[in-house]
DNA sequence: TGCCCGATTAACT
DNA sequence: GTTAATCGGGCAA
């Protein structure tokens, strides 16, 4: 006998971004089924000169301005999509960026859509976590608590690493990357042993 | 309008 | 270490 696991809902999301990014890790995500446990993100709080609402609302970022527990969906380079979960009150315009899983659902489809095999490799980071799950604009402003989207709190107690986010110029000291300690699945090492 | 840059990645040297 | 792929936003003109 086993309780089923907690959805993550709006009530979730509706706190600072600060709170929901490391609450993430150890949470898993599944869409259409295929997915795994969430092991990095990085938080972007509408203050932040680094985050897409930062100057304002536009076509791309509309849906950062709109209630929490929404997908938000951009395109990366031209090339790349990449997932985040908005957080806050509707017009806060914050969100976390997943960047990386542990594959633990439908690894064929992932391995599939990835082109290659190495587990470690298929959603170790914010680009590659979408081929594997097949996420584009149409998942742009999709509510997270129904299909085809699947999200469940952490079952466990996890030791959480934080340190200064990926790729970006501007607010690059900021500590809001956030990851599962010591996880072979993260786009990249956490200074200081991860 | 034109130009530069970016929450990236894979394939190079 | 470098580079190319490729597109929306921001800003100057």
């Amino acid at each position: 006998m086993h309780r089923p696991r907690k959805r993550l809902t709006q009530t979730f999301f509706n706190r600072s971004v600060h709170e929901v990014a490391p609450d993430l890790i150890g949470a898993t995500l599944r869409i259409g089924g295929v997915g795994g446990d969430i092991v990095e993100v990085e938080a972007y709080h509408h203050t932040d000169p680094a985050a897409h609402s930062y100057r304002g609302r536009t076509d791309r970022n509309a849906v950062m301005f709109g209630p929490p527990g929404y997908a938000y969906v951009y395109r990366s380079y031209g090339i790349h999509w990449c997932l985040n979960f908005v957080c806050e009150g509707e017009g806060s315009a914050s969100a976390v960026l997943i960047r990386a899983l542990h594959p633990v659902t439908g690894l064929a489809a992932m391995r599939r859509r990835r082109g290659m095999s190495d587990e470690r490799r298929l959603c170790a980071g914010p680009g590659r976590l979408c081929e594997a799950l097949a996420i584009t604009s149409a998942h742009n402003g999709l509510r997270l608590d129904r299909p085809p989207f699947a999200l469940y709190a952490r079952t466990k107690a996890v030791e959480i690493a934080a340190g200064p986010r990926i790729g970006i110029s501007k607010a690059v000291e900021q500590p809001w990357r956030y990851g599962l300690a010591g996880s072979p699945f993260l786009s990249r090492p956490f200074r200081g042993g991860d």
